[in-house]
DNA sequence: CGATGATTTGAAGGAGTTCAAACTTAGTGG
DNA sequence: CCACTAAGTTTGAACTCCTTCAAATCATCG
């Protein structure tokens, strides 16, 4: 019974095994290793994601890894760096969808349409992996982790865009850029750095476009949360002097509707 | 080679032939099946998907079919009735993060934390079928096809709430109702139902909720669409009269930030 | 060092909220 | 079947948070 289940497997799968330049691209080396796909899965099943995994692709600073539109065959890991997402809406203007960092997946969205539904782009030399998505898929036959760790990385993206929904929907400027900075905390905590000093790797524009707020805005917060001691800023650089205090203004008090 | 790969899936599944009170329960003969999960499915495979679907489920208005936090088993397709998602934030407040209907699954967001992120309650008596989810994912081993599909529906979700994610982040008060309006249009025409004339199933409360505003700017809003002869309003029922005018609404102008 | 792009700060204006009150609908019990 | 009630909706007026517009300041890089 089983078998001729199996035998409906779309393609015979033919192991490859790890080419020359694979060697220093390795998922099995890589110290993202507990961030990423291979979360959770044994050496030989981490060797048999190694066997799939693409080229490496460097992407300087302001580069397209990918355009809206482009047709999807493979998913992108952040290796090294920052990405933004942003799509382009009818009348021309630039609307960012998310940033990404290093261990998280990039091309999520476009596996419904097989096209990418949003430009990924570079802020500041970054590098990825690409895994072919075909490949991936042919792999989630022969490792039930591998499958199982695919699908909570798409319901926590999911969930993760719930709760910038329930940001941009609910929270008052105040309280979405203090959810913003603790969100970038955090991430940066995951990944060993500092959880209170690190550089904004985005334009006072680009956070202002994600969250639904001006410029102008997110000038006078970073003034403000200077001037009550939360912060210390110098352009890029920000140290978060008070985190238990943004992390109540975050979850603080949210507009009534 | 295979057969050993094979050998390694996490348990033998051992088929269950469908029970007696399942013969009504069958994707097979479900009307949504084109839009639900067994979609492009051969029939011997969603014979193999009945196989595991559980009971049905009734809700009536008002009921909760999960909490937020409650673990997670099941994922849910609507087969009658509408529902809404909500959280409550630390402050006790309810707040939407959609709209389900007929057709759509419910508890995806699950999946990462093994917990429900929301609250899923029926916004008039309704119906779903209960999908084991730890019995999905050993169908998958045997159904690429129904995987794939499952890919595309978690894929979706993904870009449908960046959509929404746009709308809450981008788009003034008048846009954000003329974009759900269309929505949920195109939602009934999906459906077979008509495009133009439905009944809004939730408060205007509860749609202010969702599109961050208030109920007070959704009444003026339906007034002002009724005055300018885009909509005829009735309570609950609402008819668009003007569609291409509401999805011009719907795409024009966003705020410049 | 000069030019361009990015950020900060100020002042005025507006979209949408808040508060308040009237009105409508649906459901309940007499 | 009607009166009564509670829930839901509409409308008005005042206010507020954030935007818009404008201009000055600062950073970066050829």
């Amino acid at each position: 019974m089983q078998a001729v289940q199996f035998a409906t497997a779309p393609s015979v799968r033919i192991p490859v095994p790890p080419r020359a330049f694979d060697v220093q691209n390795r998922c099995s080396t890589c110290s993202l290793h507990q961030l990423c796909l291979p979360t959770g899965l044994s050496e030989a099943d981490t060797h048999l994601l190694d066997g799939i995994i693409g080229r490496r692709r460097r992407i300087p600073r302001g580069g397209n890894l990918y355009h809206m539109g482009d047709p999807f065959t493979n998913l992108y890991a952040i290796r090294l760096g920052h990405f933004k997402t942003h799509q382009v809406s009818s009348d021309g203007t630039e609307r960012i969808t998310g940033f990404q960092m290093a261990g998280e997946l990039l091309g999520l969205d476009a596996i419904s349409s097989e096209r990418h539904q949003c430009y990924a782009v570079a802020l500041e030399d970054s590098e990825v992996c690409e895994i072919p998505f075909a490949r991936l898929e042919e792999l989630f036959a022969d490792i039930p982790t591998l499958l199982r760790h695919f699908h909570r990385m798409m319901s926590q993206e999911i969930t993760r865009e719930q709760n910038t929904m329930l940001l941009l929907g609910n929270m008052r400027a105040e309280q979405r850029f203090a959810a913003f900075l603790v969100n970038l905390s955090s991430r940066y905590k995951t990944r060993g750095y500092s959880s209170t000093a690190f550089q904004l790797r985005m334009l006072r524009e680009e956070i202002g476009n994600y969250l639904g707020l001006t410029i102008e805005s997110i000038s006078r917060l970073l003034s403000r949360f200077k001037k009550q001691g939360l912060i210390r800023v110098n352009n890029r650089e920000i140290e978060l002097l008070d985190l238990p205090a943004l992390r109540a203004l975050a979850l603080g008090t949210p507009v009534t509707h």
